[in-house]
DNA sequence: CAGCATAAATGCAGTTTCTGCAAATATGCA
DNA sequence: TGCATATTTGCAGAAACTGCATTTATGCTG
């Protein structure tokens, strides 16, 4: 893991690397406008190839499956340095902390918006896209359900003796994960316009609310 | 939906019903023991139907598609005595209530024990099934979602008052839900011994015990 | 610039999942 | 028994997807 392998791993900006992003998201343009129109079930793998101009096969190889082609590009992950910093510092709570982390990778929206934005409704439209869209997520969360492990752990916390330490790590993600999807609703909704900040601000507050509510035990 | 239709409904007990849950029981039988054996993926749909003798359109008849056949059956949802309950009688705090009545709603495991615990192993070393085990949670989730929405008006709070009186109902979701899955494992790994006011009773600390942290904000 | 190594795109054959439709078979009931 | 209905089945075919060999494009080096 050296430092260029962070920033510039495979963006050596060759003819061949644009000509790759080329058709990648020729192929995304095409499947995601044919979705809008037709809906995704009567929308054929060939018929995304004849509007794009690729073959089928092609496509198989850039996406693996019909399905591929209407997720999201791979969210950005934490740096390792971020995840240090969570682990180790603890600067307020688990929850705060937690939900600044996820935040702060979360701003690097580097796609297109107008492309963005078009399968956001796409996939709110499509039961079967919007399941494996939330399948994706639940499988980002177990890995942040490990970084709040980690984070026990180094605060001296060992599973001997708090055994149920792992469901306590995995309803701190619930939680944060609820507060998350409320808070880019609101992006959404506000066409993004909110800094980040402002999703942690407003969805910390209503975590607080809850957690301090007179309707909890 | 008359009366008949709550508890009846199907179980006439004719020829008919018998030969029919008979077969349906044996192309559940025959996929997980082929799926045990080989793996989920290298099974077909074919090989099954060998096994149990019957054609393949008669097994897409029955679960849809081939994942169908590993969905463990349908859950078993409150009645709705139980949700007006819930929904208007509050006897403790939102969350045990919850709680509570999802508990109740589960201990039907009407099915065989050694098929439930050799799906739930095939489910849990098949990333796929597991996956799309975790998004029915989901679907079933949003309805419990649903329930708390309701008891919150009719306890009084309206959406107007307080605008995101869903992502509060999310969360809660979210929080009985975590509970119930570490609930769920203690009762699989004790082999299946704990009654139901146990498992109520242990996630209930533990949400209880999380809720009231020294490490939370 | 020529030529070679490598990456990408394609064609094609074949497997598998899944659907619609109509025919055959089994069951319930009068 | 015999008719109405439910269930099973076969068959044709669409569509998703894979492996493999081939062609085409790109990058690099001399």
């Amino acid at each position: 893991m050296s430092i260029q392998h962070l920033g510039a791993t495979t963006s050596t900006d060759s003819l061949r690397n644009r000509k790759r992003a080329a058709t990648r998201l020729a192929i995304r343009r095409a499947a995601i406008e044919l979705g809008l129109e037709h809906g995704y079930e009567h929308v054929t793998v060939d018929m995304i190839c004849a509007v794009c101009k690729v073959s089928p096969r092609t496509f198989f190889n850039y996406f693996g499956s019909k399905e591929g082609v209407y997720a999201s590009p791979s969210r950005a992950m934490p740096s390792e340095q971020q995840r240090r910093s969570f682990v180790e510092c603890s600067n307020s709570g688990v929850f705060d902390d937690l939900f600044s982390m996820v935040a702060d990778s979360l701003v690097e929206v580097d796609s297109n918006l107008e492309l963005f934005q078009a399968r956001h409704q796409l996939i709110h439209q499509t039961p079967e896209l919007l399941l494996k869209e939330k399948s994706r997520i639940t499988e980002v969360e177990e890995i942040y359900v490990g970084y709040v492990l980690e984070r026990y752990r180094f605060q001296g916390r060992s599973e001997t003796e708090t055994p149920d330490l792992s469901d306590e790590a995995h309803l701190v993600v619930a939680l944060v994960s609820g507060a998350m999807r409320f808070a880019l609703q609101k992006w959404v909704a506000g066409n993004f316009h909110d800094t980040p900040e402002d999703l942690v601000r407003s969805a910390s507050a209503l975590v607080h609310r809850i957690a301090s509510n007179e309707h909890w035990p």
